[in-house]
DNA sequence: GTATATTTGCAATATTGTTGCAAATTGTTT
DNA sequence: AAACAATTTGCAACAATATTGCAAATATAC
């Protein structure tokens, strides 16, 4: 089966165009995207309130995440399976690469555990790490 | 002498009234700032061109330094000693409080390194943890 | 104190994100 | 398959955030 439709079905959202196109840019795409890429690949042009609308109920549903980083974006990708509604585990290390410009999930790579000061009670950790990616390394 | 004055002269920048203000709101606070703190929270009001201004070369001369965050806004905090135009060196774990939403600098506690798969070379790391602050925790 | 270089503030403009509401689309029921 | 209810979309307006050029003001060097 088709496995856009497989995950907004398996979510409970009803299949508009938009949401098949987004989801699917995602799917094909192997790093992060940024709302500006979205709005600027996919074939039909949605109305940027669609696409922010969309990123939202996906954010909501566990269907993507959210990456940090330091100039003024939001990135999102794809989450794995064992993200939900209401409840995320994205707690693997995000690789931004200083070349291609290409934010990556390593989703094997998890987020290091570390010593906090006392009174500290950490809920929710992210990793960004900028450098060469595998891909570029080569040329 | 002025701990102000100091960094900025070290850094070889003329000393104005508005970096003579930001840079202090720097040292006294314990956080991290948005631009929105910065512009409310100087005595006397800059224009907001002139904060974006000196934000960023506080920044290039190795100041203050960007935290990554997931909700789009950018910021900042006060670099440690080893920081220098161009060179930053804030590995330290960043700590966002959900009830005092405070961001915090653990110049103590270093992001750990990780291992990546084959050919990705970091030469950057950052973390971000949220939870809750000592200072929270204890009310 | 004067000259030179730098910085500031204003105005204009660009980019990014949000909200209300009517029209269109999707899912549901018969 | 048609009709109804619920959801989603696009438009318009708006709000917030960020950037640039340029003349006036300020800081540093001499």
């Amino acid at each position: 089966m088709n496995q856009t439709l497989d995950i907004l079905k398996k979510n409970g959202l009803s299949v508009t165009e938009g949401r098949r196109e987004i989801l699917n840019l995602f799917i094909q795409s192997d790093g992060a995207l940024a709302h500006a890429d979205i709005e600027s690949n996919t074939k039909i042009s949605f109305d940027r309130v669609t696409v922010y609308r969309t990123l939202q109920t996906f954010v909501e549903n566990g269907i993507i995440h959210q990456i940090p980083t330091t100039d003024n974006t939001i990135l999102y990708a794809l989450c794995k399976d064992k993200c939900g509604a209401g409840h995320h585990h994205d707690e693997h290390v995000h690789f931004i690469c200083n070349e291609c410009e290409k934010t990556i999930c390593l989703d094997d790579v998890t987020v290091p555990s570390v010593k906090f000061p006392k009174g500290f009670h950490p809920l929710q950790s992210a990793m960004v790490v900028k450098g060469i990616c595998s891909d570029c390394r080569k040329n």
